[in-house]
RNA sequence: GCGGGUGUGGUGAAGUGGUAUCACCUGAGGUUUCCAACCUCAUGUCGUGGGUUCAAUUCCCGCCACCCGCACCA
């Protein structure tokens, strides 16, 4: 980072802290990393965009809102391979009592310590006795996980179990994938979208709202049939050139569809999320010449995955990852499925059944139940396991426990019958918008954020999309008296009582100083009530990105902005 | 986690072994016919815990936080 951009980035952080949207979480009690409020100004801002992201999705028509516990069971981020993907094994040093990561102790020893076990890491340790880096003794404590994820008990004493706190809103999704495929009337393709809070014990939270320990997520699932061609509408998109990056490193200039064309983009669903997350980051007031899509190369996706595209966007910390849209395959419902019996599949009909013939062997219960007595529930299972009938009589069966017994035609009962199958079960595939709202909420501040000179003197501005600001419009009368504040109040009050608006009276200092301090948290309308208004019950109306003033009849100002119409009349 | 830097009202800074200035901001009053004007008054600060000292915001140590680099993570 060169020093004009952290010298602006200070200033920015300055104005956040000041004016109440961004700001170092309990800082009465000094503080602590990775952690920050949303402000007076900066929780409404964090609401608006969350409430933006989700209509923009929920619009699609197919997807569906879920809200799921953050405190999460042990089993749910085993079976999801967040217990195994998320530790590092700590040991910590008999003489000293310093604590380090075992895998980076054998870095010397061993070629790939990251892949070791616990207990191998342990043995390894054992063998070479590396040396202490911090005071050069070799003895090794215990290896023990030390978790990305909080640990908590669900419960107390001997009824409580081992839990975490979610490090992510996807599994609740999955978890309700049979709840969800009702909902849909058991037809793909939909999505779930869930709003909510994660966390990771980062080990060094970095870069202001970059790194967080407890972040705001939000997370879109979309399940398809894998053997069914998505269809999109990508018309809107054609003649947009996005920048991506493929995974051979050139970024190239080029429309999503010409990318899915030619095979940059391997999935049309994940080609359509990666459209839609563009227009979205678009709404939200990004500057879309600071977005590419970076695909990840072989060894950065995780195994289960088959393309990964992630959204990145420039700022003062350079490029950032702030949307991941990962095509996930089967993995996470045949995960929990695996490890839960549950069935998490979906079915599908064929357009013609299929007739098959089907053999059953079986065993006769009548004969070998007197004729086998205890091992007759055996004989039947592995008669019912040959997957050819037998055809010479007597044969030697082994049975699960080994033993072995001799079979003859009356103990086998097979049957002929011809089945009509209509279609079958399988594993919907999953393409996962993943999105940091913090992240993305910290980039449209850095790209609002204009620094500019007014008479000579700096001046600064938040240019915030209306559908986001926290504050819609400031009224303000010219002097504090005369009946301007009377008026001033009662259209303050009327805007206040207007569904989904929410404004500011302002009547202390200057005209001047008043407009200023609407325009540095991002104000877009300025109501100003002057000598005029009491004569005619107009006011005038000033936008905040051109400072340009109309004249507008006072009673017509909550429709206006309510309706989002006044950019209109300028 | 390692190395370097920083911590003084809301913000940005100055300064000192004898408990602190300044500007802006904020609030009240006055003035003012639309872009940080002016006048008067007011609120409010040495990150935190130890140590040295008669006395620590200042010197020393630990901790916490922030910034930069490396490592890590995604």
């Amino acid at each position: 980072m060169d020093d004009a951009v952290g010298e602006r980035l200070e200033r920015l952080n300055s104005m956040l802290k000041r004016r109440g949207i961004i700001l170092p979480a309990f800082e009465i009690h000094g503080g602590a990393a990775g952690l920050y409020d949303f402000g007076p100004l900066g929780g409404r801002l964090r609401n608006r965009v969350q409430q933006v992201w989700l209509e923009h999705w929920l619009s699609q028509g197919d997807i569906t809102e879920l809200s799921c516990p953050t405190i999460t069971p042990y089993s749910v981020l085993e079976a999801s391979g967040h217990v195994g993907e998320f530790s590092d094994f700590i040991t910590t040093c008999v003489a000293c009592e310093e604590a380090f990561r075992a895998d980076t102790l054998l870095e010397e020893c061993h070629s790939n310590p990251d892949s070791l076990s616990k207990d191998e890491l342990a043995q390894e340790l054992a063998t070479h006795s590396p040396p202490c880096p911090n005071c050069r003794e070799s003895e090794w404590g215990e290896v023990s996980a030390q978790n990305l994820m909080f640990n908590t008990r669900i419960g107390s004493g001997k009824s409580g179990r081992d839990g975490f706190i979610r490090p992510e809103t996807a599994q609740g999704m999955f978890t309700n994938f049979q709840s969800l495929y009702r909902h849909f009337r058991q037809r793909l393709p939909f999505g779930a979208v869930q709003v909510g809070k994660g966390y990771r014990n980062e080990i060094s939270p970095r870069q202001g709202m970059i790194r967080l320990r407890e972040f705001n997520m939000a997370e879109l699932e979309y399940f398809i049939d894998p053997e069914i061609e998505a269809k999109h509408d990508f018309t809107a998109w054609n003649s947009k050139e996005m920048r991506l990056v493929p995974d051979d490193g050139e970024e190239v200039l080029m429309s999503i569809p010409a990318a899915l064309e030619s095979g940059i983009i391997r999935h049309a669903t994940v080609a359509w999320y990666m459209a839609r997350t563009a227009d979205l980051l678009e709404n939200l007031g990004i500057d879309l010449g600071r977005l590419r899509f970076r695909q990840h190369v072989g060894a950065e996706m995780a195994h289960y995955a088959s393309d990964c595209w992630d959204a990145e966007i420039h700022a003062s910390y350079g490029w950032v990852e702030c949307v991941g849209i990962a095509h996930r395959g089967c993995y996470d419902l045949s995960a929990h499925e695996q490890y839960t019996g549950q069935r998490l599949k979906a079915w599908r009909a064929w357009s013609t059944p299929k007739e098959i013939d089907v053999e059953i062997i079986t065993s006769n219960a009548a004969v070998t139940g007197p004729a086998f007595r205890t091992q007759a529930g055996a004989v039947k299972q592995a008669l019912e396991a040959l997957n050819a009938t037998p055809t010479e009589f007597p044969f030697t069966l082994q049975l699960e426990d080994g033993s072995e017994v001799e079979i003859e035609e009356q103990h086998v009962k097979t049957e002929r019958r011809c089945e009509t199958i209509n279609g079958e079960w399988f594993t919907p595939h999953v393409v996962e918008p993943a999105f940091g709202i913090d992240r993305i909420i910290w980039h449209i501040l850095d790209h609002a954020w204009t620094e500019t000179e007014k008479k000579g003197e700096p001046y600064s501005l938040l240019k915030l999309s209306p559908s986001i600001a926290p504050l819609d419009v400031t009224v303000m009368p010219l002097f504090e008296k005369g009946g301007m504040e009377i008026i001033a109040g009662e259209l303050h009050s009327s805007l206040c009582n207007t569904s989904g608006i929410l404004s500011s009276y302002d009547a202390s200092g200057s005209i001047g100083r008043r407009y200023a301090r609407a325009d540095e948290v991002g104000i877009p309308w300025a109501i100003t009530i002057d000598h005029q208004s009491l004569e005619d019950k107009t006011a005038t109306v000033r936008n905040r990105d051109t400072q340009q003033q109309i004249r507008v009849k006072i009673n017509e100002i909550p429709n206006l902005i309510h309706s989002s119409s006044m950019i209109n009349l300028f």
